[in-house]
Parts: C-alpha cells; sequence; structure tokens
RNA sequence: GGGUGAUUAGCUCAGUUGGUAGAGCGUCGCCCUUACAAGGCGAAUGUCGGGAGUUCAAAUCUCUCAUCACCCACCA
C-alpha cells in the first residue's frame, strides 16, 4: 500500500466496478423485504450542480447506503427537471451571444436548441453527482419532459380541469414585461428600495374644489377610475359620490368611500387603478369600477392612453406625467418615500400586475387533504419546526398561476375553435372524441406552457410510472423521506403533497428532512455574482488560484464585479485548493449538518477529513502489516483476548449503537462526530498502541491470535460503520481487510450495517482500561510538564496501592511499561520511605517518579499547587451545595450521593497533594 | 405589520428529558518513537448576549430587553 491515502487512485475505479455490477439498482420482484426510496430533488438542467446540491446529495447518498446495507430494498431516484423560464434563459443568453434571439430561430427551432443544451448540462450534472459517489438509480433516470413524465402531467391537467380545480380565467396576474410572461405569486421577490410619495391634485368636475391624493406610481393615474376616501373620513364627506376630471387625460370619475382607504396615511385619499394594482382591483370589483389596461406586454404605455404617452416606457412616462402635472400646478408635494418594490426572481425586472388570461389551480381543496397530512403525522418535518412554516403558507394559499408565456416547458394541454371555445384532453383526437367535434372543425392549442413546478408537483409518482400501475410505483410509493431545502417548501414540497394525496391517495413520502444553506466563509450566500461559488469537483480534484480566479470571473453578469471577486479569491484561497477527495468532502458536509441551520463552509474542516481519511488509511496500514499472512485465529479456536481486545470490542458496540441512532435522528453531525473520535481516539490513539506490546513482545501464541482476531475485526467494522459517508476509501480498504477477517463479499456496499452485539459490552473491562489509561496520562503529563524527553525509560513508585490496583497492575504491566515508557515500577509498602518525587493520582493510588537528576523540585511545587487550586474551586462548589440544607432534602438522592461521593475523592486527592507538597518542601 | 431561528473558547459549531460546559480548527510547549509530520505526547482558553423569574440546582424552562439573520404580508 501507499504510505500515504491518495485519492484519486481509488475513487473512480471503483464508482464504475459498483455501476456495473449493478449494485445501484433495487432488486426487483422482491415484495418481501422492507422498501426504501428517496427520490433526488431534480437539479434544473441550467448548469452544473453546486455546494448545496452537493451537500443534499451526500446525505440522501449516506441515508441510501445505510438502508441498502441494513438490507432494504433500496431506490434512489435519478432525474433533472427542465427548469422552464431558468433554462429558456440559459439558451437564450447563447443566442444573444451569437446576436440572434428566439424568434429568428422560431418555436420548433428554438426547443430543438434547448434539447441540445438540456443533454450537454443533463450531462455533466450526472458526471458530477457519479463524482459524488452517488448511488442513484441510473437504469431509470428521468427528465421532467420526457415522454412518461409528460403523459403524467397531462392526465392529471385534464383531470384538475374537468373536475373544475383547473379553471381558466382573466385576472390580475404579476407580469414579467422583460420575459413576457406571467409568474406566480412566490416568484415575486419584494424588496424595499427608495422612492418617493407624489402628491397630486385631481379636480372635482364641478369645479369646487380639488382632491389630494398620493402615489408611489404616478404613471397608473392613466388607468385611474376612481377615487376612494375612508367612508367615516368627516374631511371628505362632501365629495363622495361627486366626480373629479382626470387631469391629462379627462376622464370623469367618481369619489367612492371605501373602507379600504387608511385616513392616517397620505392625504386619506387613494386613486384607485383597479387594471395596475392588486388592492385596486378587488376595489374595483367591489364598486364596479372599469379597469383599463394601459400598458403593453413590455410595460410601456398603450393606446389606452392620450396619444402624447402613447409608446413610452413606463418610466419614461413617469417623467412626463410629473412634468406636465408641475406645469398644470397639479402637483402638490414629492416625499422621499421607502416602498417595497415586485421584482421577477428570474429576470429581476420590475413586475407589473398586469390583466389576462391565465390558467389557474383551484388550490383550496387540493390545500385541506394537505394540512390534514402533516396534522396528523402522516408527515413530519424534521426538524418540526418547520410545520409552522408549512401552516403558515397553506392557511392562506392563493390560487395558483400555471400558465406561462414561454416555449419551453409542458405545453397546455387544451385546444380552441374559432369561437373561442375550450377543450381540455390529451391530444387533439381526444379533444375531438371527448367533445365530439367534426374532424374538419380549425382547432388550435393553447400556445401556453405550464409552470415547470407543476410537473415536478408530479415527481414523486411520475418517475415509478405513473398513470401505469408499475410495479415500482407498488413497491416504492410512498417513498421514505424527502430530502431538501428551506427555500422550497412553498414552490415544490406543499405542491407534491397536494398532488400527491389527489392522484395517489397517498402522502408522497413520510418524513421530510430540512437542511441548512451552504454558504461561505463569511456566512454569505453563495452565488456566481458574488463570485464565491464553489464547484463541488473542486475540491475533489483540486484546482490552482489561477484557474479558479478565472473560472470565478468569466461570464459575469456584472463584468464590473471581477476585479472585487479576484482580490477576495485571492484572499480566501492564496494556494488554491488541494485535491481532498470525495470522502473528505462528503464527510465534512456530514459533520457540519447539525439540524436547522445554515452551515458555513470551511475548507479547514476539509482538509481535517482529508487527514481522518489518511489516518483510517494509515491504520489500515499497520493492521495489514500485522496480520496478512498470519494467524489471525479464523480458524483457530485458541484465542485469548486482552483486556484491551476486550475494551476495544466493548466501544465498538456502543458507537454502532449510537451511530445507528444518530443516522435514524438525521444527526449526521453526530454520526460523524462518535465515528471520528471513535476510530482515532479509541482505536488508532489507544487501541493499536496497546496491540503492539502483544504483538511485539512476549505473549502466548493465542494471545496474538486474540489481537489481531480484534485488530481485523474492529477495523472491517469501522469500514462498514463509515461506508455511508465516506464509500470509496472504505471500499478501498474493505477489499483488502475483509477476508482477513473471514468475510466473503464482492463489495462492502451490500454489507451488513453493524449493529450494536450487547453480549460484548463489557463494563468491567472499560472501567479497568480507564483505570491504565489514566496511570499512562499520569506519567506522561510529569514527563511533558518536567520537561523530561518523550523518550528517556522512567522509574516509577505506587504508594497507597489497593489489592485492586495490584491485580489491575499485574495483569496490565506489559501494556503499561510501553504505552508510559516506563523501565521499572515498584510497589511501595506503608512503611517504605519515598525519594524525592513527582507525583500523579490514580485514584487513591499515588504514582511517584523520582526526582533524582530529572526533576525541577521548584517546578514540582508550581505543578503540585495548581493541581491543588484547580480541585480546591471544584470541592468548594460542591461543599456548599452539601451544606445547603435544601439540596440535600429536594434533590434526588442519588445526585446527593454522587455529590458526597465527588467531595470524597476531592478531599483524598487534596490530602495526598498537600502532603506530597509539603515533602518536597522541606526536602 | 405578522412569523421563525440565532447569540456558548480566538474562529466554526455541538450540547437529546434541568444535575461538575464539549469538539474541530487555530494557539503554545516537547518529539522525525519502524501505521500515519496529512503525525505523536502534553498544555492553555468560557460571568453559555444583558436582566428578571421558577427551582435545592438553569447554557437548558418562563418573561423581558438587545443585536443579527431569514420567511410571509395589499398600506396608496
Amino acid at each position: 500500500m501507499e504510505k500515504t491515502y491518495n485519492p484519486q487512485s481509488i475513487e473512480t475505479k471503483w464508482y464504475e466496478t459498483w455501476e456495473q455490477q449493478g449494485y445501484f439498482s433495487p432488486r426487483e420482484n422482491d415484495q418481501d423485504s422492507n422498501s426504501y426510496c428517496i427520490m433526488i430533488p431534480p437539479p434544473n438542467v441550467t448548469g452544473t450542480l453546486h455546494m448545496g446540491h452537493a451537500f443534499q446529495d451526500t446525505i440522501m447518498d449516506a441515508l441510501i447506503r445505510y438502508h441498502r446495507m441494513k438490507g432494504d430494498n433500496t431506490l434512489w431516484q435519478a432525474g433533472t427537471d427542465h427548469a422552464g423560464i431558468a433554462t429558456q434563459m440559459v439558451v437564450e443568453r447563447q443566442l444573444t451571444a451569437e446576436g440572434k434571439s428566439r424568434h429568428d430561430l422560431g418555436r420548433d427551432d428554438f426547443i430543438d436548441r434547448i434539447w441540445e443544451w438540456k443533454e450537454e448540462s443533463g450531462g455533466s450534472i450526472t458526471r458530477q453527482l457519479r463524482r459524488m459517489g452517488g448511488s442513484l438509480d441510473w437504469a431509470h433516470e428521468r427528465f421532467t419532459m420526457d415522454e412518461g413524465l409528460s403523459e403524467a402531467v397531462h392526465r392529471v391537467f385534464v383531470q384538475l380541469y374537468d373536475e373544475g380545480l383547473i379553471y381558466r380565467g382573466k385576472r390580475l396576474v404579476n407580469w414579467d414585461p422583460v420575459l413576457h410572461t406571467a409568474v406566480s405569486d412566490l416568484e415575486v421577490i419584494s424588496e424595499e428600495e427608495s422612492g418617493h410619495l407624489w402628491h397630486m391634485r385631481y379636480p372635482l368636475t364641478d369645479g369646487s374644489g380639488q382632491l389630494v391624493v398620493a402615489t408611489t406610481r404616478p404613471e397608473t393615474m392613466l388607468g385611474d377610475t376612481a377615487v376612494a376616501v375612508h367612508p367615516d373620513d368627516e374631511r371628505y364627506q362632501a365629495f363622495i359620490g361627486k366626480t373629479i376630471t382626470l387631469p391629462l387625460v379627462g376622464r370623469e370619475i367618481p369619489i367612492i368611500a371605501d373602507d379600504y382607504v387608511d385616513p392616517e396615511f397620505g392625504s386619506g385619499c387613494v386613486k384607485i387603478t383597479p387594471a395596475h394594482d392588486f388592492n385596486d382591483y378587488e376595489m374595483g370589483q367591489r364598486h364596479n369600477l372599469p379597469m383599463i389596461n394601459i400598458l403593453t406586454v413590455d410595460a410601456s404605455i398603450n393606446d389606452e392612453a392620450p396619444e402624447k404617452y402613447r409608446g413610452f416606457d413606463r418610466y419614461e412616462a413617469r417623467d412626463m406625467i410629473i412634468h406636465d402635472l408641475r406645469e398644470l400646478d397639479l402637483l402638490e408635494k414629492i416625499d422621499d418615500h421607502k416602498l417595497m418594490v415586485p421584482r421577477g426572481d428570474r429576470s429581476g425586472s420590475v413586475v407589473e400586475p398586469y390583466l389576462t388570461d391565465q390558467w389557474y389551480v383551484k388550490v383550496e381543496p387540493l390545500a385541506k387533504p394537505a394540512r390534514d397530512a402533516v396534522t396528523e403525522g402522516r408527515i413530519k418535518f424534521v426538524p418540526d419546526n418547520w410545520n409552522k412554516t408549512y401552516f403558515e403558507w397553506m392557511n392562506n394559499i392563493q390560487d395558483w398561476c400555471i400558465s406561462r408565456q414561454i416555449w419551453w416547458g409542458h405545453r397546455i394541454p387544451a385546444w380552441y375553435d374559432e369561437a373561442g371555445n375550450v377543450y381540455v384532453a390529451d391530444n387533439e383526437d381526444e379533444v375531438r372524441k371527448k367533445y365530439k367535434l367534426d374532424a374538419d372543425l380549425p382547432l388550435k392549442q393553447d400556445e401556453d406552457v405550464l409552470d415547470t413546478w407543476f410537473s415536478s408537483a408530479l415527481w414523486p409518482f411520475s418517475t415509478l410510472g405513473w398513470p401505469e400501475n408499475t410495479d415500482r410505483l407498488k413497491q416504492f410509493y410512498p417513498t421514505s423521506v424527502l430530502v431538501t431545502g428551506f427555500d422550497i417548501i412553498f414552490f415544490w414540497v406543499a405542491r407534491m403533497i397536494m398532488m400527491g394525496l389527489k392522484f395517489m391517495d397517498d402522502v408522497p413520502f413520510k418524513e421530510i428532512y430540512i437542511h441548512g444553506l451552504v454558504r461561505d466563509q463569511d456566512g454569505q450566500k453563495m452565488s456566481k455574482s458574488k463570485g464565491n461559488v464553489l464547484d463541488p469537483i473542486d475540491l475533489i480534484d483540486g484546482i490552482s488560484l489561477e484557474d479558479l480566479v478565472s473560472k470565478r470571473t468569466s461570464g459575469l453578469m456584472q463584468p464590473q464585479m471581477a476585479p472585487k471577486i479576484e482580490k477576495s479569491t485571492r484572499k480566501h484561497f492564496p494556494d488554491g485548493i488541494p485535491a481532498f477527495g470525495t470522502d473528505a468532502l462528503r464527510f465534512t458536509f456530514a459533520a457540519l449538518a447539525s439540524t436547522g441551520r445554515d452551515i458555513r463552509f470551511d475548507l479547514q474542516r476539509t482538509e481535517g477529513y482529508r487527514n481522518f481519511c489518511n489516518k483510517i488509511w494509515n491504520a489500515t496500514r499497520y493492521v495489514l502489516m500485522n496480520t496478512e499472512d498470519q494467524d489471525t485465529g479464523i480458524n483457530n479456536d485458541d484465542i485469548e483476548l486482552s483486556l484491551a481486545d476486550r475494551w476495544i470490542m466493548s466501544r465498538l458496540q456502543t458507537v454502532s449503537q449510537n451511530v445507528n441512532e444518530h443516522i435514524n435522528g438525521y444527526r449526521f453531525d453526530m454520526a460523524a462526530r462518535d465515528l471520528y473520535a471513535f476510530v482515532w481516539e479509541d482505536y488508532c490513539d489507544w487501541y493499536l498502541e496497546l496491540s503492539k506490546p502483544v504483538l511485539t513482545k512476549e505473549a502466548s501464541d493465542a494471545a496474538k491470535r486474540g489481537t489481531r482476531q480484534t485488530l481485523v475485526r474492529v477495523l472491517e467494522s469501522i469500514l462498514r460503520l463509515n461506508h455511508p459517508i465516506m464509500p470509496y476509501i472504505t471500499e478501498e480498504l474493505w477489499q483488502r481487510v475483509a477476508p482477513l477477517a473471514g468475510i466473503d463479499g464482492k463489495t462492502i456496499m451490500t454489507q451488513a450495517f453493524p449493529q450494536a452485539d450487547d453480549t460484548l459490552l463489557d463494563q468491567q473491562a472499560e472501567e479497568e482500561l480507564e483505570w491504565v489509561k489514566t496511570l499512562i496520562m499520569g506519567v506522561r503529563r510529569i514527563r511533558s510538564e518536567m520537561d523530561i524527553a518523550p523518550g528517556k525509560p522512567l522509574p516509577v513508585l505506587l504508594q497507597n496501592s489497593s489489592e485492586l490496583d495490584q491485580k489491575r497492575f499485574a495483569e496490565n504491566e506489559s501494556f503499561i511499561m510501553t504505552l508510559a515508557k516506563l523501565d521499572s515500577v515498584t510497589l511501595l509498602g506503608a512503611n517504605d520511605k519515598e525519594p524525592e518525587s513527582a507525583t500523579a493520582l490514580v485514584g487513591e493510588m499515588k504514582l511517584l517518579i523520582p526526582l533524582a537528576g530529572l526533576i525541577d523540585k521548584e517546578a514540582e511545587l508550581t505543578r503540585l499547587n495548581k493541581e491543588i487550586a484547580k480541585i480546591d474551586n471544584n470541592l468548594q462548589k460542591s461543599q456548599a451545595k452539601l451544606t445547603n440544607p435544601s439540596f440535600v432534602d429536594k434533590a434526588p438522592e442519588a445526585v446527593v450521593d454522587k455529590e458526597r461521593q465527588r467531595v470524597a475523592e476531592m478531599e483524598t486527592a487534596i490530602k495526598q497533594l498537600q502532603e506530597q507538597a509539603r515533602k518536597i518542601e522541606s526536602m
């Protein structure tokens, strides 16, 4: 074996083997075993996977591998999402770079072009997932626009339409004037921006005066159809029912009264533009006001407005209108004002409320069962506080606008005749059959496509073959757990629950594990525009600083950011990124995956876990050196187990137990911590060292066999315990270790995950080894603090030893002599005279290392006094408790006893140390 | 305006039903001891955001204040 762990040389080799052997696929025709299934949240085919994906995929793969090892029939469903608007934009940008637009190509060619891109992007995504070690069932990979899924989409649309749960209607929607499409509420991000509040004078038609209205959007006045005041506002009682003449336009519009108006805000008068504001729209409905749309799809002024303003952009028109009102002395004042500006999450442009025909899902009838499923515990959020967020939204849910005026996506299965009648069915033939239409009646399909999330909502069952009642569907629906980020609870999670319950009559998943966001080292969200993204592959394979800089600064939407990004990149990664390997990266994610919190990604953690891999690698080298071609007692019952052997086996059971519990509770951070500590501290630092005296010094063959066997068996278990998190290194090493442990098998992937065996728990061995460790650490500490060379063998005297101490010493002499590097140990009797010594305590026993020529008297005194002060500090606290009568009366007896015992121990210790200090002083 | 979460060692974070505050990284010593210098041995470090309350006992439960982050919402 290589002396140093080198991830590159093992990773791709194993992945290919696994995939070729078909280990990732579930067993067919296995109805008996427990099913375990996770649907991958399908990555968008817009580019490549980022750290958030890598984190999420690590968790899913760890769960999948864990359950596969437990014998479950396990499926991790692979696939990608067509991501309508996002993907269309990516390809449109490419066209723009070529000096073309999608209209130059036409719809069909443009879609072909996107399919080409999909192949490319989808390919790099699956390559990344493979590098991450993801054990997905590639044989059944799906895409939200493949044939089967498209059929599912049609089926759902048609049924919901037939049941009246999908309808078409003309209403105000959020309109993206750059993308020329409607978007749903969720795709609109409102942020506070600085603006103005314009106070405009509207003259009464009868010339009797004027009203002042305040607005943040003066240009919409062209579409005003009323002015509203509060019905109880005394200032305006006389005006209600009168009309004003709209300046610049000349339209006569009524003054109405409505509770919605806040008399305290602005002037207490509101201009009402039902076609361009959601509140005004509702008021328009209440008061039967006309709706005048004054904008084009580009948000320029249309022909409903006075000629002067037609064709101008909304903001140009705003300036003109302000100017014109000022000329007419109709502008009272302009105040600075903070307002919430709604922007499209994709285009970043300011979204307009816009009156159009769109398709909607009537959500409430679907939402009720979806709420119940969580209330009744059929679906559990982990951590459970997310159900509050879920209910918060589900209780206020609005109808879902599902039509988009773009080209890339599922075309809406609706046809129109020339009279505008709507027919909905799977395809045109079906339409004619279903609605009994003449074969020659001209029909035209709806131009729009469906919101991407419509098909994503069907993912848990459409991928399994629905609407066919396939074996896979029967076997794996409902799925076991959904692993996802909180940011798509509304977009995706809630909608999957609604659709799953509606069409499968069962929940889509039993648990939802919500993880945090991966942020950069400063806690910033990672994004291309901030230039702080990391490609998981670059952590696996490493990347030079120059390559990283150019990767981060190329293709920016705002090229002027490049120098800043370069500077910060050079600061954070002065030497680029070394190749850490997949396993170290995965272990990092696991270790950081504490629940309910975002994680800051810290490269140093990954480096630490790369070192951990190296540790396992070298521990294996040691084990192999001492067991290969030697008798490990696999076929020989004549075995003697040392204290260390029994101890490490006992510890292994506890760790196995804990790791199982932690994985089942989605506490990968705790699992990682326990694994790390057990491997590094218990197994490497102590057990491997303890094995040395047995293997290299005089010991019986049976004892050597016992230790060799324990070395191998525990290591083999360690590899299995770590496999769900670190698949590659564990497979590589397991191939060499397993035969020595008498285990036969082609891959660690399908070996049983370690379960605790209580019969191997050995309390006595744990206590005794603790005693051995205390003794050894006592010597080491004196050695270090007294500046004695680590290699110098020392004599030790034991004083005040009990029979148990003496027995323990006799049985473990070899361990102690070797690990503490001693050359002699002498038991002192009660009357034996002790030399000048440095001291450590092992329970009541005193360990003495003679000073002669080695130890500085003053240094030892300082050391003792420091130790005494430390214990005394704790002693006082404990004594205070015990002298408090209410503590003794009210605290449980066990707690009081424990406190008493502690006081006794500390008192003895202090007595011993003080005595020692006196002796040294008097010398 | 509503809601959620956070505040613990220099940094990043654990701390499951209240019972002597932990880890990793970093820091400081000493060591190339034949598994591993990507290492070994040892050490230092905390008024657990502030205040009040409940309790024999609070990082943990309650209230309150402060700071930060995020989500939702129609105030022109």
